[in-house]
RNA sequence: UGGGAUGUAGCCAAGCGGUUAAGGCACCAGGUUUUGAUCCUGGCAUGCGAAGGUUCGAAUCCUUCCAUCCCAGCCA
């Protein structure tokens, strides 16, 4: 049961573990290292735990490093409350890149002076078109692209131009420094891609130092080198940039030369991963901010109560290919499941309380009866639970006109409380627009613990004395979307579902549950997983829902 | 119509020329059970995008075709 959980490896056997035993083998390497390299513009969301646990699992799995390294080129959109927001949750995550954390912007310097060497080399040359001119200029798919007339200017003019960039002689914008290429090449990156921009913003880590700033494609693949990346692990969009990555690393001086190998991305169904549309949802306040517990935003995750070890153990079953995938949520919920059903100790609580009033039990009786904290694992010791006259169960515990596939109360019938006694169900009371308000019962004062004595009695519901139940406020989620592939449609934001949360304010908990200090997720027997909100104070409790329990009776009762 | 990739079950995914095509999720059928949970047992691709070909032997090699995804930022 735990080899569920318990892994010897944090990656599973795939193709980039693959070429990397081949490295290993053939010499080509002795250490591994690979890095995780996000851009500080906005926070990480379950894609990036994908990336994550590939980088940093390989590492881990073959004794050699990640870095965490900051692909912060394009201080538009860049801030220190990203960045470190994106280090809180990978270590949350439960990796950790030691002292191994920098910056592509630690490389400035470094990367002025490679441009210099491409400059030297004839490779490189400032543009003066305009942007709109030069992506007339680059062609198209069927077009190829047309030399750019400052093409042909010699090494010298285009170094004393790139230094006047960097002095800060001409306007944003007015020059960039491109790679010289191959302007007919049916890769357009190949087209004399731009290497340096003009823009005059502060940095998040260089200040006003600096008023040009590398492009990605000219920084990544150096940065990777300098630090001495074996495998430097990308998605699959940045196939085409291989052979500039390559290119730069080969006109350059510089020994390294890591290997770029892609891989697709994580996509689960029923949510988005794209910052952008995430943004939407939470600019158009359809969630309460980006860590909203139906956001797939791994602060999100954090928030709804998913054990991190869980997120791992699912970006390791989904596994690592090359193919366009959407994977299913069933997948994530299963492992969390699996997780939280070992690890979560059981409670009581009724979501839709029903009171009822157990007739024959004595009005100022009260009993502590014992509770099994979990029901396979002693560990988890017991509790004692008090028991008395009234109390309250789930409102779809009863059901007027029953038939014999229910298992709960309707008249005549008899149930077992959990860890209590056996009721009968007498007499349902309603109210003048005939709802179920009250139930009138009587128990068998010998069944005391619920024991067995051969009366067939299949039915287990659980309860709480009314008079020592705490009230909590109960967050209940669905699916953000109703569509499996939201990112696919027209205008994502028509899939959005409006009962994604219900708020259940006057659910009933057993005493004592709602004070605890542990942050812990419970198991509220036979409803979900249930784990305190980031808002939830002892006055008022709050908590979410993790993820429900399977339900087949919800399966058989639709039939 | 250019370039780059990918097609194995409803969703993922092993497989790397040689027994009856791993495994997980989902689904179906049973068993156990003081959670209709968990757990256990069984079922679930004569078939690997399609068609040809090579071979004693093909998901694996070759050819052609089809489908899907990515690329025309001074974003990453």
């Amino acid at each position: 049961m735990t080899e569920k959980i318990i892994h010897q490896k944090h990656v599973t056997e795939n193709f980039i573990t693959h070429i990397i035993d081949e490295d290993l083998a053939s010499k080509k390497h002795k250490n591994i290292v690979t890095r995780f390299p996000p851009e500080p513009n906005g926070y990480l969301h379950i894609g990036h735990a994908k990336s994550i646990c590939l980088n940093f699992g390989i590492a881990a799995d073959y004794q050699g490093t990640c870095h965490l390294r900051f692909d912060d080129t394009n201080p538009e959109k860049e801030s220190k409350e990203y960045a470190e927001a994106i280090q809180r949750d990978i270590k949350w995550l439960g990796f950790d890149w030691q002292e191994n954390k920098f910056h592509a912007s630690d490389y400035f310097e470094q990367l002025y002076g490679f441009a210099e060497q491409l400059i030297n080399k004839g490779l490189a040359y400032v543009d003066d078109q305009s942007a709109e001119d030069m992506r007339e200029n680059r062609g198209d798919f069927n077009r190829p692209g047309i030399n750019s007339p400052f093409r042909g200017r010699t090494a010298d003019e285009n170094l004393v131009l790139f230094k006047a960039m960097r002095a800060g002689e001409f306007a944003d914008g007015a020059k960039v420094l491109r790679a010289k290429i191959d302007m007919q090449s049916g890769n357009i990156n190949m087209r004399d891609p731009v290497i340096y921009r003009i823009r005059r913003l502060h940095h998040i880590n260089t200040g006003d130092e600096w008023c040009i700033y590398p492009m990605y494609d000219f920084t990544h693949c150096l940065s990777d080198a300098l630090e001495g990346i074996t495998h430097s692990l990308c998605t699959l969009e940045f196939e085409d940039h291989r052979p500039l990555y390559d290119w730069v690393i080969d006109n350059v001086d510089i020994e390294c030369h890591p290997q770029q190998i892609e891989f697709s991305r994580l996509n689960v169904s029923y949510t988005i991963t794209s910052k952008r549309r995430l943004a939407q949802l939470v600019e158009q306040g359809n969630v309460d901010g980006w860590d909203d517990p139906r956001m797939s935003t791994i602060s999100g995750l954090r928030r709804r109560g998913y054990p991190p070890a869980a997120i791992r153990d699912f970006v390791k079953q989904v596994g690592i290919s090359k193919k366009n995938s959407v994977i299913s949520m069933t997948i994530l919920e299963d492992v969390i499941r699996n997780h939280l059903n070992q690890t979560s100790p059981r409670v009581m609580g009724v979501l839709h309380p029903l009171k009822v009033v157990i007739e024959n039990y004595p009005d100022d009786q009260v009993e502590m009866l014992t509770g099994a904290n979990h029901p396979q694992d002693e560990s988890f010791g017991t509790r004692e639970i008090p028991f008395s006259r009234e109390i309250y169960v789930e409102q779809s515990d009863y059901k007027e006109n029953a038939n014999r596939k229910f298992f709960r109360l309707t008249e005549g019938r008899e149930v077992r409380l959990r860890h209590a006694y056996y009721i009968t169900c007498r007499e349902a009371i309603k109210d003048a627009t005939g709802n179920v308000i009250e139930l009138r019962c009587t128990y068998d004062p010998e069944s005391r613990g619920g024991t067995e004595d051969g009366r067939k009695v299949k039915g287990t519901i659980h309860w709480i004395s009314a008079a020592h139940a705490e009230p909590v406020e109960v967050r209940l989620y669905d699916r953000l979307f109703n569509h499996p592939n939201p990112a696919s449609m027209e205008n994502f934001m028509d899939a959005v579902n409006p009962n994604s949360l219900e708020i259940l304010p006057n659910a009933m908990l057993e005493p004592g549950i709602a004070a605890q200090e542990a942050d812990v997720v419970y198991q509220f027997e036979r409803n979900a997983y249930f784990k305190r909100d980031k808002t939830h104070e002892k006055d008022k409790p709050v908590f979410n829902q993790v993820v429900t329990m399977r339900d087949s009776w919800a399966k058989l009762e639709q039939q």
